[in-house]
DNA sequence: CTGTTAGCGCGTTCAT
DNA sequence: ATGAACGCGCTAACAG
């Protein structure tokens, strides 16, 4: 049987509010000085510990926050979610990681739904049909209008790096991501809309290949990569099926090691997927403290820099063993 | 507003525990197919959901079970973490994820035990100092006293591993797992005390790369690693440190890929760490089942083979691309 | 300063 | 076949 509050209470000879007081208003319950330390005394001697499910009834929230996740044997989902997992305990909540097979994000929201989250938190490159109404849901670096987002700021890491890829220029992305958009945006600026194409990349690995497989038969002059794994598929195509394409290449840079010197790269667009997810995830805690009380405008998108391959930055990005920014 | 039984029943003109039978005894919850009706389509229009707090209350168990991890960064601990993930969901339990700092994990298991979990998992190559009592805990190949695991079985693997390993062999193990002392038994049965050593290593990278140094710098003839990645900075020191120090490898695999074509290796000692978990997890949900009810006799350990480098079976295993099985 | 009371949402008797 | 009452463990408002 568990302890209660009634049984620390009986052993303390009060009454067992008076030990919930004593709990909560640590600090101004007054009472008398033995009392309390009869109540304390209990407590310990009882190894007394509050049922969080009674006082999440009671109080109307869980502090517990979900986050729909691809599988964590992505290195990168295991990232986010691992610094998701330190960010909301930090903050004194627990999180529910709920997988979702593919991209069925709705089965994984719903099932987290039905576990009383205060908040979901929808990890990067997923995205949902329908929110289920009841709690806020944060996404990640989505700019689809179903949920809200920080994003990233492109533009100018874009303009900058659009000046260094010659010819005609393939952009590769996952979806959903601001990446699309911007790439599409910049090509405008740039008035080279004829030259810039963009192609999604799909989430399953031998998909992603053979996507990638055409894009190399298209042989464009230059090649925009989203993430380190798509630039490693490239090359390593590259190497073997393709030996006499040499196109330039940019990739998106959330990482940092010294894969980055292999041949052809001008550069990278790099931002830190830890800033992305720590600004998100505290953002996601202010939406749930502040329910009701007045809306949280979004935060702004989060900047990023253009680094070419023969910059003093760059250097030292590269001389580092590999690991996720 | 949270829509309740009591607004369900009351749109459905009923009283709300007619409804709770309705949810909860569907099958022999006899009432008018009118009334059945008209529960059921109150339930859709206010889009019912059951309160899972509630319920938990009530019911006295959480559907949650605790896991105690390292860092999802470390991929052997992802790969785990990912797998329990689905084990528990897809028997309709939650899971709830503890990180823990270095080898703190008596911290992790009490964060826990304040949030009423059903039971508890710990990954492996984690133990504690005392168990939090309360609920089930349950470690895996963790052969400490302290917690319930499935464990390895790795005498006759080790058996037939000693005698392809000439000379002097340094075991290289976490710790705890069942490595240690079925090693230690192995050398005792082979006569081969004297030649055989057992080194642990440590979680942190810098400290395992410098014990692995030391190892080196003692030339045994031959070296028992436990996984890949001992595997691979062993072989990245020997190559830029003590390039003509050619040791016999054996390593315990739970992994396939073509790193295992390495030079020097002359074998592995093969288990699937899916498995292993898989059966933990398992026998988990099992003692949590039967609380009270009766023990749950613990699981007998999970076998392993060993595989000589030269044998078609361990081609087999080459000819992939890596993954942790 | 301390005790009483009500109710969070639900499931389970026990009456009707 | 349906409804009333109770309690899971806890907190907050109100009395004394």
């Amino acid at each position: 049987m568990r302890t209660t509050l009634k049984d620390v209470a009986k052993l303390a000879g009060v009454n067992f509010t008076l030990v919930s007081k004593y709990l909560n208003n640590n600090q101004q319950a007054r009472m008398t000085k033995e009392t309390r330390e009869r109540i304390d005394r209990a407590l310990r001697e009882l190894q007394y510990r509050p049922s969080s499910i009674a006082r999440s009834l009671r109080n109307g929230c869980s502090h517990t926050v979900g986050l729909v996740s691809g599988g964590l044997t992505n290195p990168y989902n295991a990232h986010i979610a691992n610094l998701a997992l330190k960010i909301f305990s930090q903050h004194g909540y627990q999180l529910l990681i709920a997988l979702c097979e593919d991209k069925n994000v709705d089965a994984a929201l719903n099932s987290l739904c039905d576990r009383d989250m205060d908040g979901i938190f929808v990890s990067a490159g997923l995205n949902a049909d329908a929110l289920p109404t009841g709690c806020p849901v944060q996404g990640c670096d989505n700019p689809e209008p179903v949920m809200q987002s920080v994003c990233l700021k492109l533009d100018q890491s874009l303009d900058e790096a659009l000046c260094v890829l010659p010819g005609r220029v393939i952009g590769l992305f996952f979806h959903p991501s601001s990446w699309q958009g911007a790439f599409l945006a910049a090509a405008e600026r740039s008035g080279r809309v004829a030259d810039c194409e963009c192609r999604d990349l799909d989430l399953e690995r031998d998909l992603r290949r053979d996507e990638i497989r055409n894009v190399c038969r298209n042989r464009p002059d230059s090649i925009l990569t989203s993430g380190w794994e798509t630039m490693q598929m490239l090359q390593e195509l590259c190497d073997s099926e393709f030996p006499d394409y040499h196109p330039h290449l940019l990739l998106h840079a959330n990482c940092r090691g010294s894969f980055l010197n292999a041949p052809g790269i001008v550069g990278v667009i790099y931002s830190s997927t830890s800033s992305l997810i720590k600004v998100s995830c505290l953002h996601l805690i202010e939406r749930i403290k502040s329910k009701g009380i007045g809306q949280t405008p979004p935060p702004p998108p989060l900047p990023t820099c253009f680094i070419p391959s023969d910059s003093e930055k760059y250097r030292k990005l590269v001389a580092t063993h590999f690991e996720l920014t």
